[in-house]
DNA sequence: CGTTTGTTTTGGATCATTCAAAATAACGGT
DNA sequence: ACCGTTATTTTGAATGATCCAAAACAAACG
């Protein structure tokens, strides 16, 4: 639960000053891969209650220039972050309760990477979202 | 240009009470089939300048309720609004200019519809973001 | 230990979207 | 054609998530 050393080493190799708020979001990112910021600030502030959601929002971004860190966008909800970067994979969302887990490229030869029309487009990424009922909300009664 | 009786039919068929703002939506998606709200509105205010913004994000709901209209949201970008229900199709947005463009699920059975893990949901839909540089910026300076 | 430069804080601004109440208009019946 | 019911539009304001900017502060390097 202590802020680990390897937090401080993922932020240096970074390019990034080693601060206090940037461990504290790291940590709360690995606790919470899949959190916004303001979920992140939650859990910051309870280590370190000076810390201001203005400071997880321009850690975040850092993160994300830096490559350290990703954000993905489900419609209709807050921006949220992961520290997963190292390979394209895809997320599959909750409609009722907006859990998200991570699902690793569709079987074979990445399938959803090539579109059959481009109209011109030099494609450079391709997102995929799954939308689902999770377990925990086809159980509940709604 | 102007409203075909057509825009009618549709909207009356949704089970929705015709009306002149919202024949001009359903005009202005015609011509712009991949607009925002705001987009829209400056259309609709071309013909009927009495008409407020609200009433634009109105009829959508209804339209998106009635399933006459299906919207977009991708990410950094505000929400944008389609007449194309009938069939799954995805889109091709270029990062820079924001322009989007159709596109029909990718070769064969749908692949993109079922992710390797499920993680137990119930999984409804999927929903493909390809990312490019459109004709138009690649060509321009920058 | 001091300087430099990056980071955090504070306070406010912005955009897209939504809410709510009152005014208005569409549609079906008469 | 007119009325009444009920949906729709308008107006004005509120909200949530995110960003901007200036001043206070702190990490890293020598």
């Amino acid at each position: 639960m202590t802020s680990t050393p390897a937090s401080a080493e993922l932020i240096r190799h970074a390019g990034l000053r080693v601060t206090d708020s940037r461990r504290a979001v790291v940590d709360a990112l690995e606790s919470h891969p899949h959190a916004s910021a303001d979920e992140l600030f939650q859990q910051v502030s309870a280590r370190l209650p000076q810390t201001s959601l203005q400071s997880v929002y321009n850690a975040l971004a850092d993160f994300v220039a830096a490559g350290l860190a990703r954000q993905i966008e489900p419609a209709g909800r807050p921006r949220l972050y992961e520290l997963r970067v190292s390979d394209n994979h895809h997320h599959l969302v909750c409609s009722q309760c907006g859990k998200v887990e991570d699902v690793d490229c569709v079987v074979g030869a990445a399938p959803c990477l090539h579109p059959s029309e481009t109209h011109g487009f030099a494609v450079e990424a391709a997102e995929v979202t799954f939308w689902g009922v999770c377990p925990d909300c086809a159980a509940s009664p709604l």
